[in-house]
DNA sequence: AATTTCATGTAATTCGTTACATGATTCC
DNA sequence: GGAATCATGTAACGAATTACATGAAATT
């Protein structure tokens, strides 16, 4: 029973460990901050956090504002609930992290590992980045196979549409490439306590990841992305 | 009832007006000679099958080799069947590929339109791409918006996946505006006539598409792509 | 002779969404 | 006072997978 992805449980714990949230909030935080843009709805968090509360692994508070609790003993007043890791919790989450089974190379749960790469280990780090990567090789080997026995029986715009296939892997392999090389000469260097984040917003070489070009600074028009 | 996404009744109905096929060629070309490699399991195809047969789509034929018929009036043989589309099933496929309904721009709605566009023309092939790349630029847009209220708060690698994660849109977004330029190139010149594969493999300019580097090019050890 | 590939299906299960139902709080 | 957003849930449904069950044909 309960087989589940195991990705919003993940993602859940992970978040959880640097505040207590709402429900709501988790949500919101679980479809942007994290950088799976992937939408989760209310329909599969509730649930699982639910499921999670009855494995120890999280508890329930009344809601932070100071009436909540005692507007949830009225009537059928509904509570407002925040979640809070248990220590069990933070304990099974830390061995998710590390644990790096068959499935921590598919895509999203790559990517939901690497949201908390800040986390973990150099060591841990470098195992999933690895283990992508050749995941992704080896993805790369069949298609490049695949192509060759098919390509004269392929039209113009499938062929097309497998090359830029291919090619998107390709950079996939690059980017990893790129984070392996920073992890190893960054070593140790950002192995963070807790949940910390991020305050030097400033340009100064942070040491670690790899500095990127301006292409992919937000736009000055902010604002109401719906 | 049977809302179903339609990538898979698409496909397959595309994939039958090349030529009939068992359910089992059929899922292998899903799985390959498409641009898209995502994996059909037969637990989906062959139901799928049975009600594009019930819509009256697709026939069900015996199977190829002479002695299937015989084979399948014995006792509990199982049939091979082949499938064919039907007039009805063409007509169909020809209006849903023409029909560029709202989901067409998403991620495999529009790689399974695309790699049907050889059986359709210039027009409807400008509306997908353009549809396509007015869809990424407004998911663009939320990122953008949405990395710039939250920039602060992330940690470096949260930033560097939401920074990768846009790159690899607006990397999308050149890909389709080649596309379209080289389409507006070409104009109607490779709207193909039925389901006709590509026979010129050499390197001559061929007209529509844009021509890329080797770096793509099929590997010479080939075979066994598990 | 054994193994792989061809070939067709079903049952149980998983993961997730949409639509619904409800109501409080905050902003304008 | 009305709209937007905060907040929590359930029921019905959808799409697809995995594991199972079966067996023929081709290859080694």
């Amino acid at each position: 029973m309960s087989r589940r992805s195991g990705i919003l449980e993940f993602a859940v714990l992970g978040l959880l460990r640097e505040a207590p949230m709402h429900g709501y909030e988790l949500r919101k935080r679980l479809n942007t901050s994290l950088g799976i843009f992937r939408a989760f709805s209310y329909g599969t968090l509730y649930p699982c956090l639910k499921t999670l509360v009855a494995n120890g692994w999280l508890i329930e508070e009344p809601g932070s504002a100071p009436e909540d609790a005692l507007a949830a003993s009225l009537a059928g007043r509904r509570a407002k609930i925040v979640y809070r890791l248990t220590a069990e919790g933070k304990e099974h989450f830390e061995e998710l992290l590390s644990h790096t089974g068959p499935d921590a190379w598919e895509d999203e749960h790559f990517a939901a590992r690497f949201a908390f790469f800040g986390q973990t280990e150099h060591d841990v780090r470098m195992r999933v980045l690895e283990g992508r990567r050749s995941r992704l090789e080896e993805r790369l080997e069949k298609m490049r196979a695949s192509l060759a026995r098919t390509r004269e029986r392929l039209d113009d715009y499938t062929l097309e549409l497998q090359r830029h296939g291919m090619e998107s892997v390709e950079r996939e392999v690059r980017w990893l490439n790129e984070l392996i090389e920073s992890e190893r000469a960054g070593r140790d260097q950002r192995s963070r306590p807790e949940g910390a984040a991020r305050h030097d917003n400033d340009s100064g070489e942070t040491g670690g990841l790899p500095r990127h070009g301006g292409s992919t600074r937000p736009d000055p028009s902010d604002d109401t992305a719906k």
